[in-house]
DNA sequence: GATTGTCGAACGAACGTTCGTTCGTCAATT
DNA sequence: AATTGACGAACGAACGTTCGTTCGACAATC
């Protein structure tokens, strides 16, 4: 890559990452290209030469993220074999990674809608990607489950997994509209916390609890950054 | 109440019908006063006869949201002394209230931050008050399974509870991004996947399933209406 | 019972501002 | 000499809001 690539590289990134800050204080439609060029230093037509329209601004911020986190979830998908702990991974990840990148988080919650029709496939078709990963992994711990003999369980209907797969998104989704670190604990505390309730719920004895032994710390804890910067900067 | 009122009334909630509508789909900022007036068939002017700005339309939009939820979840506070139970009738309100009416639920997650400072401490205190609701109905779930002689859990710690609430919570709040009637069952399967993963967990042997048993059809399948309409009008 | 006055309610037009975007220019880099 | 990238100026459109006016219903007056 030539620096002028790189260069041009780093300087879209660097504006994706203001858009995504005032796009998550405000909301798409309340960011206006004037507020970004002041956060960026550029004057407003500049922005312009990076992105060719507002909306496609929006697009590619969307599209990048996802296929971050689903990288970041394939590396570390069969790390171990225990179902539980797999789980476990997958949601600490993610929740790292969004009270790492609240903003990011929130416009990717917010703004599905915002996206015009074509880029809109674009993106969903990412989202289902990344839903089928975590439903796998949730499908995994169903069965191990379902399989212990003082269960009597039958298996689990496709439907039913899909609702519990998406209260589980729901609670790590969830986890930007209150997660205040001086209140709420560490990251690690909120994995737990969401494991052990979809694992064992509130009341249930737990019959694995993954959350104690530590990770490996390669793949799983490895720093996911949504819209990477060139090293030295900021 | 004179009639003069009651029409006033009746309009106010008929605009905020259309608002949360408009709203839900395009943001608060992305939606004009001008699409306001189409959609309700007044002038654009017209509207300012029953609110005094934008903002404060979004105001009671989210304050009447609060208001009804938090009477629906009192309401349905001491039916059954069971705790699981009680937990269940909590989520199942709001799950068929945010299925029922799904643009407002998606102002109250989206728009939150659009509010001016006045209106927002009012927004946020009912927000707090209908979260010690859910908090104390977790709690009481939390001691039931603690006081089973066959866990050794301790006390739950303040953190892990608050913790536990926000993420059932969560999983309540995340359903409208996702559920389709066609697709995933009756909104009392949804609120049993939710309860149940609550409760039990993925794997756990269930010590209380209180979803099959029927509820009180009075209070806790009581219709709650948002923005109540008049009687006979559409 | 006709006339008059009051007032709420709806409107079109226009306000000043801000929106996203385009264009021509010009300095800096290659 | 050629290309890139940054810029200010300017565009038409749309924004939230205000204004003056009009219309129709209802009570009080004659």
């Amino acid at each position: 890559m030539t620096p002028r690539q790189a260069r041009l590289e780093q300087q879209r990134s660097d504006i994706l990452h203001a858009a995504a800050s005032l796009i998550a204080e405000r909301g798409f439609h309340g960011m206006s290209m004037r507020d970004l060029a002041e956060a960026t230093g550029f004057g407003v037509s500049s922005l312009y030469n990076y992105f060719a329209s507002k909306e496609e601004l929006l697009a590619e911020l969307q599209i990048r993220a996802f296929e971050t986190l689903i990288a970041a979830a394939n590396d570390s998908r069969q790390e171990t074999p225990d179902a539980a702990a797999r789980l476990y991974v997958f949601i600490f990840n993610q929740v790292r990674y969004f009270i790492d990148h609240a903003d990011v988080m929130r416009v990717l919650i917010h703004e599905a809608a915002a996206l015009p029709a074509e880029h809109r496939q674009r993106v969903r078709s990412l989202k289902e990607a990344y839903f089928r990963i975590g439903r796998d992994a949730v499908a995994a711990v169903f069965a191990q489950g379902c399989a212990t003999p003082d269960t009597a369980r039958g298996p689990v209907e496709a439907v039913a997994l899909d609702r519990a797969t998406y209260s589980i998104f729901g609670m790590i989704n969830w986890v930007w509209a209150w997660y205040e670190p001086t209140l709420h604990g560490t990251p690690e505390d909120v994995a737990r916390s969401i494991h052990s309730l979809a694992v064992c719920g509130l009341v249930a004895r737990c019959p694995a609890s993954p959350s104690q032994e530590e990770l490996p710390p390669g793949l799983a804890h490895r720093q996911v950054s949504l819209l990477k910067r060139q090293a030295g900067t900021k």
